[in-house]
DNA sequence: TTTCTATTTTAGTAATTAGTTTAATGTAGT
DNA sequence: ACTACATTAAACTAATTACTAAAATAGAAA
């Protein structure tokens, strides 16, 4: 694997690798939310969502639209999806 | 996908996004090397190299053996050996 | 034993990241 | 206009992480 490869993933991972930013990625798997849903299942303030989120829209993971004055995210990339079917896969024992 | 889950992958992932570290896991993918072997690829110190390698040991995604005075490390975890595949397949543009 | 080589550990500092608080922005409804 | 609500931005402190250099450990060979 080449060294730019290896930035653009390890970039990519260091985005999901804190707990609050994987759990927003779970939910915003098979559903749109806004900032205050997620605020809700997360359990912290909406400025702390709001910083995670931004980081995931800058690594390009997410993104959002406008609807009155809530902000809905949701999943872009969907090579985003098929890395968290695997890693479900693999660590989180079938039932 | 449970918080228990949430919080053992997201370790995961911290430990494996370093572009050291995932560079290392690259070059354990399909062989054994010692660490003056990972020094001379990875470009760093001994030490650094060493204290990487630590991090990945205490995640249980690689082993080592002795041999000499040489240590052997390799993937253990065949689970990693998957995910990189899969990141492989999905953010390295197949030829 | 001494010496060399490979690796690890420790200690220190620099750099990055995370979370809180507060202020600011934008939008809908009255 | 004003008020209420949702979200973002800025500023700051605390905590974590990364890298370097030096000392320590362990084994091989002389």
């Amino acid at each position: 694997m080449e060294t730019e490869h290896i930035d653009t993933l390890s970039k990519l991972l260091k985005s999901m690798s804190h707990p609050i930013r994987l759990k927003i990625l779970c939910l915003l798997r098979d559903q749109e939310l806004s900032v205050g849903d997620i605020r809700n299942q997360v359990k912290t303030t909406n400025a702390n969502v709001s910083q995670h989120l931004n980081i995931l829209r800058n690594q390009g993971i997410i993104d959002c639209r406008k609807d009155a004055n809530f902000i809905y995210n949701r999943v872009t990339d969907p090579r985003i999806t098929e890395l968290m079917k695997t890693m479900q896969e693999l660590y989180c024992p079938h039932k």
